[in-house]
DNA sequence: CTACAAACATACACGCATGTATGTATATTG
DNA sequence: CAATATACATACATGCGTGTATGTTTGTAG
């Protein structure tokens, strides 16, 4: 049954679909390849053709997933918007109502916001995690330093204070909205949570 | 090798806290029975004669780590506090720097809001997490309607958006500080990362 | 003092997930 | 058109965690 380079293509990415479903629903470590992939309509060995364990798997779901993301917001910050802060209270309202709306995007996120906990067989990867957070937290805290720049920040503000307490934020709504999906109505929520918050800068 | 009933009660208070070390370290599903009777000193055989399964040790451990939360949130409403955000504010600021402070509660919290995602074997549970969320979430509402009935609130703020914000804005540092505590100077952080928050009501 | 049962420790059987070894069909290359 | 490597599927061996069955000691009730 050999596959000509883009049905191996396909059947990869087969694969990797399948994985986010599987590993967002079950947690990476109680997630069989067995199961993936049934889902994935092929056998362990195409699996394991492909990748060399489930951690592979998980690895490139990461790259697959925080690249555009972070290519996203550089995208953003080209722009040059008279009002940083309102630009990034945009940008965040946009996001979480895209996300209402996308089961992927859910899927995806739930696996590397809740499902991955970096410990046990993980902890290989806390580094690589905590790094790509880091970088997208950094990306954050530019919003702030254009806005100070700008004057539109007092003095004494500091941004990456700002920043971690915008990303916690964030964060929180996330793994709220993602744990209890019906409890949480981000649609009608989100842009009263957003502004709220963006309210404590303006003073 | 028959015990007294109070070596008994010990060995089943040394179980629990070894099961908070090692779920909080490897995960739910990742922590084996083995593991936590080596922790605990005793083999698994006494695990299982004091409970089901790991299951039942969650179970277990939730409620001896959500009962006196609750109570505490409960002792600290009934004090008549002239201004119920301050008091709410410094409330959250303490538990923060305790926490920081306290290795036991670290754990326990490391556990309940990261190693355990509620999907495969803990999907059961994910009710009873739910539930006493929404019971906490309730406590934390009665701050808040405490404030808007002494006219600290504007009129149109609705204490159920103010409790969700907080929750989540809470959540998102415990998660930050758990997942990464070298990376996050709760310590110093803390007061500023409230106190800024807290500013979004001052209006 | 002697049953009996509590409080474990030990031993065993089972299933399940993993990894690897092997088989196989087919695209591709020379 | 043969030879080879690719892209898998299948089969097998292994280990590990669980649950349970059984053994053992000892506090305790009568």
């Amino acid at each position: 049954m050999r596959r000509t380079k883009e049905d191996s293509e396909q059947t990869r990415e087969d694969i990797l679909n399948a994985s986010v479903r599987i590993f967002s629903e079950k947690g990476v470590s109680q997630a069989t390849l067995d199961e993936i992939a049934k889902a994935a309509n092929v056998t362990r060995g195409a699996i394991y053709w492909h990748f060399e364990n489930k951690f592979q798997i998980f690895e490139a779901l990461h790259d697959r997933l925080h690249q555009p993301f972070v290519s996203m917001i550089l995208q953003d910050l080209e722009k040059d918007h008279p009002e940083p802060l309102q630009q990034l209270r945009d940008l965040w309202i946009s996001l979480l109502l895209e996300l209402d709306e996308d089961e992927q995007k859910k899927q995806a996120l739930t696996l590397f916001v809740i499902k991955s906990d970096y410990s046990g067989e993980l902890a290989k990867y806390k580094d690589m995690h905590c790094s790509s957070k880091n970088e997208s937290m950094k990306l954050f805290q530019r919003y702030f330093e254009k806005a100070k720049k700008m004057g539109k920040l007092p003095e004494n503000a500091d941004p990456e204070v700002l920043t971690q307490a915008v990303y916690c934020f964030m964060k929180g709504i996330l793994f709220e909205y993602l744990n209890d999906q019906e409890g949480f109505d981000l649609k009608n929520r989100a842009p009263a949570l957003i502004n709220l918050f963006f309210k404590c800068f303006d003073q």
